[in-house]
Order: C-alpha cells, then structure tokens, then sequence
DNA sequence: CTGGGATGTGTTTACGTATTCACATCGAGC
DNA sequence: GCTCGATGTGAATACGTAAACACATCCCAG
C-alpha cells in the first residue's frame, strides 16, 4: 500500500531488501519457476513494499525483444480503425502492445519507417494499398523483424502477405445484383492506382462481362464518405442511368447512397449500390448496405500467427481469406 | 544502397568504420551541432554504408525519456477512435509515438495499467469515463509519468484534467430545441455510471426546467449505437411520446434515430433529435444531425501541453473548453 | 607572446535487466 | 560413504546508447 516512492525502485533495491541477489529478483518475474517458493514469496513481498514494476525498457534491451508489434497505416479511415482496434485487443490479449505509426498521406510513409526502425519491434503490420512497393522492399529481411503486409494485393511476393478475396469477394457482389435483374452497372473506386480497388474492379468488371454487361470506372478520389457523396453527382442520370452502382469501399458507398438521394432517386428503388468491407456503419437501419463482410478477425490472427510463428524460415506465407456476402436493402428491388 | 546486412549494426560498428569514438556516432544522431561538420559527414556516410539506425531501446533506457505516450482507451467506441487518430497525428508530427492500451471493459483497466507501468511513457492519457476513480489514484503522482484525464470528470482534483465542457453543451443544445418550440423532452443517456453522463444530463435537464420543461431519464446501457437503436423502443409512443430525444452521445442519438424510424415515427417531423460530440458520422447526410461538436485537436493539444510542459509543478491543471453547437436537420421543424 | 574561452573529440561510466557460468546443497542409488 | 543429477542461488557480464568529464587544439584579446 506504498508505491508513493519518489525514486525509482530498481531490482537491485527489492534485492537488497529481500536479502537476495538481483539476478533471483530477475528470475522471479520473468522465469518465476526457476526459484523456490518461498524465496519467491519473500521477493513478491519486498517488491510490493517498496512499489517495484520491472522496466519493459531495460528487459527488451537485454532480452532483444520488446512485445511490441507495429502498424504502418493511414491516419483516418474507419475500415483501419477497425482493424486497428481488433489487432490491438488480440494483442492485449497476449500482453502485447500496440505501437501506432500513422501516415497523413502516401508522402509520409517515409518518415513512419523511419521511426519504426528505430523501436526493435517484434513485428510490423504494413496496411494500406496506397504504401509503395519501395516501401515495401525496405521492410523485407530486416533482422528480427517480421513484416506482414494486411490488404495489400502490391505486396504478393515481396512480403508476408494476409489480404481478403478481394476478387472473389468483388464477383460475388457482381453476381448477386445480376440476380436482381440489372441490366446496367458502374463501377466507383476509391483511388485508381488502389491495388485493392484495381482487383475489386477486375473482379467486378469481369463477373459482369460473364453477363454480357459493361462496367464503367469512376473514380471518387478517396477512401471517404465525402469522396462517395461527390462521386454520386458524376453518375449519369435519365436514359444512361445505370441500374446498378458498386462502391469500392463502404465508406464511398455510404457516401454514395447519400449522394444518390440528395440527388433525388431512391435507392434501392431507382438504383441498387453495394459496398465492400463490411463496416459496422453498412449494418445500420439507416443505410443497411449490401456489402462484403471482411472476417477482420481471421485476418488479424492469420496475421499474428505469422508474426509469432517459429517458422521464420518458411516461404513467404500468403493467406487470402474468404469474405462473406451481406444482403441488405441497398440491392432488394421494390418489385416483390 | 546495402541495409541487407543480417547481424545488428550498433554505433561501435559506425564508429570503428568512420575512424572515430562511439560517443561521436552518438553525437551526430542526438546532437549534431555538437560534431565538426566534416566528422559528421563523414559518420553519416560510414553509418550509410552500414545500414546503421539508431536503437531507441537502448536510447530510452539511458537517456530515461522514450518519446512514447500511452493512451488507455475503450476498445470499442467512434468517439475514441477519433480522438486517438487527432492524437497520434499530433505525436507523429512531434517525432513521437502512440502505445495503445484498449481495454474490453472496465473489470480490465486494472491489467491495463499492469502494462503501462512497465514502459517508462513519458506521458499517459486516461480515457473514458468509465475508468474508475481508484484506478486514476493509482496513476497519480507516478514518478517521471504525467497522466492527464481526457474527458472525464470524475477525475477533477486528482489528476491534470481536460475535457470538453459537458454541461454547457448540454445546456445549448437543450436551449436550441426549447427555441424549437418544444413542450416535452426525454435524455437517453449511455451508462448512467459515467460522470459524463450525469454531467450532460444535469445540463440538459437544469435548462430545460428553466422552461418549465421537465426531462426523465432513460438510459441506453451503453455507447454504442446499437444500444441507441435498442433504447428507441423504450421511447413513449402515443400521448406521452416527447417532443425532443436528446441522445447522451452521437453514437447512441444515430441509432436513436434509426429506431425511431423503424417505429415509424418521423424525425425530425414527429421527434426532434439531438447528440453530443460531433462525430463525422452526424454530419451525414442521411443523418444530419443536431450535436455539439468537440473541438478536438483544441483539445488533444491541451492534452500534451500538459504532458510535455515543463511547468511540472503547476497545480493540477484543468482545462474545460467549450464546444460548437451544431445545428442539423435533426431539430429543424418541417412548419417552416 | 601568453592566457583563456570556444570548440571538437575520446574515455569512461551508468541506465536496469536477463542470462551464462560457477558453485553449493541435497536426496537418491549403488 | 560416495557419486551423480537435480535444484537453487550468486557473481559477472552484456545489451546499445547518452552524458559527464577530461583533454587537446585553436583563435583572439591583452
């Protein structure tokens, strides 16, 4: 009930105190097993008297690892503050910490590679399709850090490489509003040079062409609601209106959606929209948006495993997982 | 152009290829201008070719300064997600780090500040209201660690404290909806154990009395919209059924609104509705909502000038800034 | 020509811990 | 009774850097 010392209390300190060396005061809170019981008694007691907390700093330096794992991604977007927060959880879950490194725009990376060098983190989560292959490469074979790329299709080849079916998933969405009966559709990506929002639309364009339908590229310009709601003004209205619009991201989609109405047509009345991601904002009443549902969770895991797996020697390990379809209204036609 | 070197590289590597000391190398990279030029050059070059970075372990166990500030904060929340981007944005530009600490729910604060103690963070930010006071005690006075609340009351007189001024906010966007003409009301607050939510509702309720308007209490259960989605059922339909909603948080006021209009009320033609905080996501067009608006970045900076400040000996500081009330179609009657 | 503040660099030590090595003790097996 | 393995502990060292201190050099004022 003291822990008010000014000073800072060292293991040499709760050795003194407890009547033992520094090195069985280190063993007792990091090999605990290897000291008898009532030796490791007294040391608990002495520690808690004198308020000891063992240095994280000092034990990384000399233990070489620091239970820190980083993230390299983009300062705002909600998709990565998901996976953010579920990556930071599973971590906390392991008494791992999570280490920020975010980047206003593709210019940035630069500098928060930099900064990550310095820290000897344990692993490194690369997000963001927007990081560039450079960048990428600068990350591979670093010493006692294991990179693994998240959602970036640019990386196949470089990196440890964990992604979604981005394609799989973007012929899916296709397919189900074929099924609706449409007989038009465009296509509006976040930002074109996207790797994600090149596979999205290939996947897209090409289970459509299955069909015998066009799809036509837009480009919101962003990974934003705001870069959707613009993005809504540029779709053809009268005659060449297409039936359908399929968002590159949910964030556009929403962005979209609101667009369209402001716009006066009803959606899904006049024109169904599909997003891809799966964010809790797509589930709301409001929108309830058919989208991709990203397993974020699988994908954080696969991720981790990777990072603390032994197999350090193991080829460059590629998981591409599987998404699920989410029906909402945005893509059920007014005709039943 | 090299790097790919396999072993660790350290400032005696540098030192032995550039002809110099150890102290030089550390020198060039902490305090330049303390070098002769051509000695500098001459290091970088040597470090350069070695693909040498500096190791901020090792930094921060000697120099007891490790750039890092930590951030206790709710896994799951909008809000809390935005103030951590502003947060580490702000760092990031400052050479410094975010260490994140995201608890589940409040029972894990406790292993929450476990972890913090042992990184040796230069600063801390104690988020959410949901803390507990014993916790915040324990933060206190930490040799070397300034912890500062953000938005949370509970903590005044404890700890360093900053934080929007609830009460006022809530005071103007209840006076907005009283302007509206309104003659009856309901607050659906989040938890009702969080002193931010007591805060807002004593706020609301005290000018709304000051209109003869009285203003039971319901509350949501939490922050999230779902639980706003949820509480919108508890709502009075019928006679009793209030002018206004006003929503203890954006998150649960969105979901508020989506409920009600499931139940087939319209909002804002049968039901007024407000938030509190100002997420991006009221501003959507499909939700527009009336809210007060926290100035974030006001505050984030607020919440490091605390921390970095040198003035360590200052009475504990409390800044309480006030926020924009933001006016939507949420409260704008169609009698106009 | 000399003394003294700048300036630049090397030597040394300390940050707080984990780990290797050596050593002492103890119980069991022949 | 002696050896051998297991168990528990202490002494010593290393992790990679920053900073205090000492020292050499140089330039300029007197």
């Amino acid at each position: 009930m003291r822990g008010d010392s000014a000073a800072r209390v060292t293991s040499h300190d709760v050795a003194a105190e407890a009547g033992v060396s520094q090195a069985t005061v280190a063993r007792v809170f990091s090999a605990p097993d290897k000291v008898a019981l009532a030796t490791r008694a007294r040391v608990r007691e002495a520690a808690a008297r004198l308020g000891y907390v063992p240095n994280a700093i000092a034990r990384s330096l000399k233990s070489q690892r620091t239970d820190i794992v980083g993230a390299v991604v983009p300062a705002k977007s909600e998709y990565w503050q998901d996976v953010l927060t579920a990556l930071s959880r599973r971590l906390a879950e392991q008494g791992k910490q999570l280490l920020l490194f975010p980047f206003a725009d593709a210019d940035h990376v630069e500098e928060a590679l930099d900064s990550v060098e310095q820290y000897r983190l344990d692993g490194l989560v690369l997000a963001s399709s927007t990081i560039r292959p450079e960048h990428l490469v600068r990350m591979m074979r670093r010493p006692n850090l294991r990179a693994v790329a998240f959602n970036q299709p640019a990386a196949s080849g470089l990196l440890p490489l964990v992604m979604v079916d981005n394609e799989a998933g973007a012929r899916d969405l296709a397919e189900h509003v074929v099924a609706q009966g449409i007989g038009t559709a465009t296509f509006v990506g976040t930002i074109a040079s996207a790797s994600t929002d090149q596979i999205r639309y290939r996947g897209a364009a090409s289970a459509l062409a299955d069909h015998g339908i066009a799809c036509p590229y837009l480009e919101a310009g962003g990974f934003s609601y705001d870069a959707g709601y613009k993005a809504a003004a540029q779709i053809p209205d009268g005659a060449d209106r297409p039936d359908a619009v399929m968002g590159g991201s949910d964030e556009v989609a929403l962005g979209l959606i609101d667009g369209l109405r402001t716009g006066g047509l009803d959606v899904p009345g006049d024109v169904l929209v599909t997003g891809f991601d799966g964010l809790p904002q797509a589930s709301w009443a409001g929108y309830d948006l058919t989208t991709l549902v990203q397993p974020i969770e699988v994908l954080v895991d696969a991720t981790l495993a990777i990072i603390f797996d032994d197999a350090r020697d193991a080829a460059q390990p590629e998981r591409i997982v599987p998404g699920t379809l989410r029906e909402g209204k945005t893509t059920r036609r007014g005709h039943g």
